[in-house]
DNA sequence: CGCAAGATTGATAAAGATCAAGCCGGGTGG
DNA sequence: CCACCCGGCTTGATCTTTATCAATCTTGCG
């Protein structure tokens, strides 16, 4: 399997093998983190970049009530915090949601790629925008009534993104998302998202179970969600493509 | 009163003399468009990009069922599209709330900026940073219930982010923004969103009328909206100081 | 003056929350 | 190996928030 943040990036600039290997040099050190692990709260200033290599991840900030709402997946490919190098103070927190391989790349190392190598930073640049535009997408999904229509939208979006770093196949991919996170995320009860799920599942378009999310038929799933993936900017469709090929 | 822009970078990045007078001759060509224009489609791969130097304008996307979801709301000095000069398509629309005036900056001389002063594209890379956080809270905005708190936070937001560009005086600022204008923000029916802002003036907090906002007591409405600025990331706290002074 | 856009008010209906209980599956300790 | 326990999922009943529809009012403006 391919280093995911080359795949992704592939998307937004044409990167050369030069390219290709400093970043496959900045992502050598792995660790691995449990499910439910922090990886950066609210406040903090790390001195590292982080970079999800595997599993899912989420961002997050709790409110005085005591809920949570969740603003962020992170997937393979996705950086934790490459804004806090400028920003400095990170505003909401990181969490896992499954188990995770994730790299820390050293503000420094950030600092030289800009510094020195226009087109990464241009395709780090382009992967911030593509983050901003998801967040403008959920932002129409939230603000949609009545609540079906955002929860298929999403998992339009998950699909796209994780074929988009080749983890669909067969129209199938790993989930770990428990219903709550769902309803986290949507602004839903825990009960209302059960609900809407099981009309995905009714509908023959959708099933999400067992950690795990298997599109009936993506094609219609879209529809229903009046999906369009271009807010996603992965201008290559091929891998668009593959998921309508392998759910049909 | 002094170019927004300029007075808005001051917040993310050390500008020097010559930085200043940089930006200020990119923002010399002004041009004024009336309210309700589109400054710019979904779709249209532009040559220039608009910066908001006077008035109110705001991001938006259509939907399938003709509502429409407003996702951010544009002051002055903040940029329409500096996005497209890397994703290349809108993929949503900006439309005027009142009159405006607009400053077209060819890419070029983007590119330019982005090529020979790192302190500039460190300071332009830090707006749309800020951009990104403010959708990040809008999320968590909409996803709340009941709508009373989104609605004060807004306007918390608006004030702090206009007296960043001293447009608040005494703690009132003109707010060109309809109900359903604000409706359409929050994902609420016009009516609904009328009495939570009546209610907001029933408890002395705000009144939003006649196109203006006039804050009664700033410190009260933050508490109510559980209103902390440091998402909007203006470490300099002064102007934030001067709503509270003026209000009280 | 009179019109049109926007704000306000009231009555009814629907979406979704909350509360409460039961179920399922997989991990753990006796 | 099995009982039980716990996290997560499902189901049902009731109540709140918010939408919808409809009408009236207010205000800026030609």
């Amino acid at each position: 399997m391919t280093n995911p943040l080359i795949r992704k990036l592939e998307y937004g600039a044409n990167l050369t093998d030069d390219h290709r290997r400093i970043l496959e040099r900045t992502s050598q050190k792995r660790r691995q983190v449990p499910r439910k692990e922090h990886l950066i709260r609210e406040g903090e200033r790390p001195s590292c970049v982080r970079l999800v290599m595997k599993g899912f991840a989420c961002r997050y900030k709790l409110l005085p009530t005591g809920e949570r709402q969740i603003m962020a997946f992170l997937v393979p490919g996705d950086f934790c915090d490459l804004h806090v190098a400028i920003l400095g103070r990170m505003d909401h927190s990181i969490v896992t949601l499954s188990p995770c391989t994730i790299v820390d790349i050293p503000r420094e190392t950030i600092m030289d790629l800009t510094d020195n190598h226009p087109a990464i930073t241009r395709a780090l640049w382009w992967a911030t925008l593509v983050d901003q535009a998801v967040l403008r997408e959920w932002i129409v999904g939230l603000g949609q009534r009545p609540a079906k229509t955002p929860i298929a939208h999403l998992l339009c979006e998950l699909t796209t993104r994780l074929a988009a770093v080749e983890r669909v196949t067969d129209g199938a991919f790993d989930l770990p998302i428990t219903q709550e996170e769902f309803a986290d995320t949507l602004g839903l009860s825990i009960v209302h998202t059960n609900h809407m799920l099981m009309n995905l599942r009714d509908k023959d378009l959708a099933t999400v179970q067992n950690k795990r999310a298997i599109i009936h038929d993506f094609e219609q799933l879209t529809r229903f969600a009046d999906f369009t993936p271009d807010y996603l900017h992965l201008s290559d469709r091929s891998s668009v493509d593959e998921v309508n090929r392998n759910s049909a």
